[in-house]
RNA sequence: UCCCCGGUAGCUCAGCUGGUAGAGCAAGCGGCUGUUAACCGCUGGGUCGUAGGUUCGAGUCCUACCCGGGGAGCCA
């Protein structure tokens, strides 16, 4: 008899019939009428108790050294429970200890550090809240390649070996197949012609530059893929290694782009709602008392829109004063953000047109020739989300932003080529996946939000 | 990378002004119970992050380093 799945137990309207499950012991309590079993197959929040009577042939020897994190396969009747934690349980017809667990088990029946939880990350998702953060994270990356593909997006899948680093947004790890020391010359200079690919390469800092490509010919694409930044940011929204979603749409200007930002966000938060009840409650409760009060307003509430213009001019309005002064021409610092989305707007917020010298070479240039159309989008919370623009699609205009940032145009040849075949004004931005997962989740460290992070000094696992 | 705080049993922590380590949970054993982070009793368990230093004596004071947390910068 195949296994049924915890969850879909759950979800049956009525109790009756024989079922077969497998998972792994959360707790096991052992009286002399009968045992209870807390079963949980990673499939739901909740599990199922199993109940075992003595009259099993195996109830003395074998059920009763059961213990959490023991793994077994139960075969049952589903029944309704008596007991008041539980709609159903299994009332076990028989038992087979599939995996026993040593003495020294790390996870309790307590409350741990996440910290600690983080040092044995190959057990952490046994436990309620990373077993929430995985089921949650993948229905998320279902309601973005869901939002996409309903929209005709072609997924295209953006190189991770590079050789362009997308106007340096942020330090690089190289990719070689040479040790250090044969790589340098006589002169002290390296010599990347003998390396594996003959040229200098990089693991990539952003799929952009490629999906504009993808974009130029089939209209609107999307990338969703790790990228990689070495950048030794030792915070807890930063990783070394992370997912990042890349919409490009062809004749698209910062408008349209906006709109489908914002309708991204919702929906996915959306889909995550309905998605993900039992385990969104969850995060309710335990980890951000206001969680579903905040998703619930991202979703039905328009963020507020205002040009960098505007934000300086609330920011320099603001009696008590920052630590980092407000002017017109600085990038806006964390404690800006942060007071514009959670203190002045309590919500989502939208800039956009920032000025030309804090952004990237690649976006428009707007008719002021100050500033480009560029867009963030603000999380309260959570800081930037969302980074886009409209790209500048005129080849003179482009050429001459790539000479005035000091980079190579023969590196970017192809990059302008598509400014002179067919070039059309597009946009497209950037989202960090792991930052939406913070905001799905309220989880506050966005180690805890990705299976495996990779962080300064920390690749275990 | 910078600033602040921390590192004591498997886990979460206590240990006051320096005097030779403690609780709860976990584990082992026993008991009890339609139980549900079950409960009760007993037992075992620690080179107090690492390396130096001050002192008759350091978990406690000093220095350096490592690791973790919070904040900042960089950014997504």
């Amino acid at each position: 008899m195949p296994a049924d799945r915890i969850s879909k137990l759950q979800r049956r309207s009525c109790a009756g019939g024989s079922v077969r499950v497998e998972g792994w012991l959360r707790s096991a309590r052992h009286g002399k009428e009968r045992s209870f079993l807390d079963l949980n197959d990673g499939s739901c929040l909740s599990g199922i108790q199993v109940v075992v009577e003595p009259d099993l042939p195996n109830y003395e020897a074998l059920v009763k050294t059961l213990k959490n994190g023991c793994a077994v396969s139960v075969f049952g009747e589903l029944v309704t429970s008596p007991g008041k934690s539980q709609r159903y349980e299994i009332l076990s017809k028989g038992i087979d200890i599939v995996g026993e667990v040593a003495d020294d088990y790390p996870l309790q029946k307590k409350r741990h550090s996440f910290e600690f939880l983080r040092t044995i990350a190959h057990l952490r998702p046994r436990t309620n809240t990373l077993g929430s953060v995985w089921r949650v994270r993948n229905a998320a990356t279902m309601a973005v390649h869901n939002f996409f593909q309903t929209r005709d997006f072609l997924y295209l899948h953006s190189p991770i070996i590079t050789l362009s680093d997308a106007e340096g947004a942020g330090e690089m790890f190289r990719v070689t197949t040479l040790d250090a020391k044969r790589l340098l010359q006589e002169d002290g200079r390296e010599d990347f012609s003998k390396d594996f690919f003959g040229d200098e390469t990089h693991l990539t800092v952003s799929g952009q530059l490629e999906a504009e490509i993808g974009a130029l010919a089939m209209h609107d694409v999307y990338t969703f893929g790790p990228t990689f930044r070495a950048e030794n940011s030792n915070t807890s929204r930063h990783l070394a290694e992370f997912w990042m979603v890349e919409p490009e749409m062809a004749f698209c200007d910062l408008e349209e782009d906006i709109e489908v930002a914002k309708d991204f966000l919702k929906e996915v938060i959306q889909a995550v709602l309905s998605d993900c009840e039992e385990d969104l409650a969850f995060f309710n409760e335990r980890i951000e008392r206001n969680l579903l009060n905040s998703l619930r307003n991202a979703v039905n509430t328009q963020p507020v829109h205002m040009t960098y213009t505007d934000a300086i001019e609330v920011l320099k309005g603001k009696s008590k004063g920052f630590t980092f002064p407000v002017s017109w021409g600085a990038d806006l610092q964390s404690e800006h953000e942060r007071f514009l989305c959670e203190e002045y707007v309590k919500g989502p917020v939208v800039v956009t047109d920032y000025p030309k010298d804090i952004k990237a070479f690649y976006m428009y240039v707007n008719d002021d020739e100050k500033t480009v159309r560029a867009v963030d989008v603000l999380l309260p919370g959570i800081g930037e989300i969302i980074g886009g623009s409209q790209r500048e699609h005129r080849h003179d205009v482009l050429s001459r932003r790539l000479m005035e940032a000091g980079l190579p145009l023969d590196r970017y040849k192809w990059y302008l080529d598509l400014r002179r075949f067919g070039g059309v004004p597009h946009s497209g931005f950037g989202l960090g996946f792991e930052r939406l997962m913070l905001f799905l989740t309220g989880m506050s460290n966005i180690r805890d939000v990705i299976p495996f992070p990779r962080v300064p000094g920390y690749a275990e696992f």
